[in-house]
Formats: structure tokens, sequence, C-alpha cells
DNA sequence: GAGTTGACGACTT
DNA sequence: CAAGTCGCCAACT
């Protein structure tokens, strides 16, 4: 296992640890693995993911703005939407209202 | 093997 | 304040 892949592990990892009706950026995980600037890296694990059997909640995934730019990875419908606000996120539109309050950084305790 | 794309983000104009 | 550009690094064509 090369240390490229544990990039993608981590983000697995990270992502799996967003605790219910929280949310995340790409971002913020990408710092958290020491890429700061590789956040498409984080998006491109989870488009990884989907292919695998990895069942992770990418929907607590969102940009920095709290928009979900991914909704169109999840079947191009509001699912992505649909299981935010199902974990009790409030939406307007298509960003998270109360995204700041809602928003869990990797390395905080759950 | 080289060029383009991509679930982003921060900086610059 | 809005739009454009660059950087990040791996995967896909």
């Amino acid at each position: 296992m090369s240390e490229k892949q544990h990039f993608f592990q981590k983000v697995y990892n990270v992502v799996a640890q967003i605790p219910y009706g929280r949310v995340t950026t790409y971002g913020a995980i990408a710092e958290y693995l020491g890429s700061k600037g590789s956040a498409r890296m984080v998006g491109w694990a989870l488009n990884s993911s989907k292919n695998s059997i990895n069942a992770l909640p990418a929907h607590r995934v969102v940009n920095r703005k709290g928009l979900l730019t991914g909704k169109r990875h999840f079947g191009g419908n509001e699912t992505m939407k649909n299981l935010l606000e199902s974990e009790g996120v409030i939406f307007n539109d298509n960003q998270i209202a109360n995204f700041k309050e809602l928003f869990w950084k990797p390395n905080s305790l759950f």
C-alpha cells in the first residue's frame, strides 16, 4: 500500500467519521490530510468510493460554501439534499442554511 | 506517452 | 463585488 493510497484511505476514514446530521468540506479533509490545496483529490476519492464497496456518507461532504456540488454524482436527482434533510440539515435552495453550525472538522472530537 | 478532466479552494484582476 | 486564473494530484481518453 503506497502513501498515495493512504491519502484516499484517510479520506474514507474521515468521511466515515462524520457524525449524523453533520457536514464537512472537501478542503477541510484535504487540509487534514496535509494537502491543503488538493480538495479535488477528496472528490476523486469519493468518486472512487462510489465504485467500491464502501458505503461512505458522501452526502455529508459539501464544498466550502455548503453547496451540494456533488449532487449530480448521486444519480442526478436531489438524493443528496434529501438525505441531509433527513438528518435535520436545513437547506436554503441547494445551500445549507446553518452550514457553519453543522460544519464538522476532522480531528475534532466526536 | 501526452493532454484533458474533475464531487475544490484561494488568489488575482 | 463578480469573474477569471492558477494550483493541487490522480484518473481517464
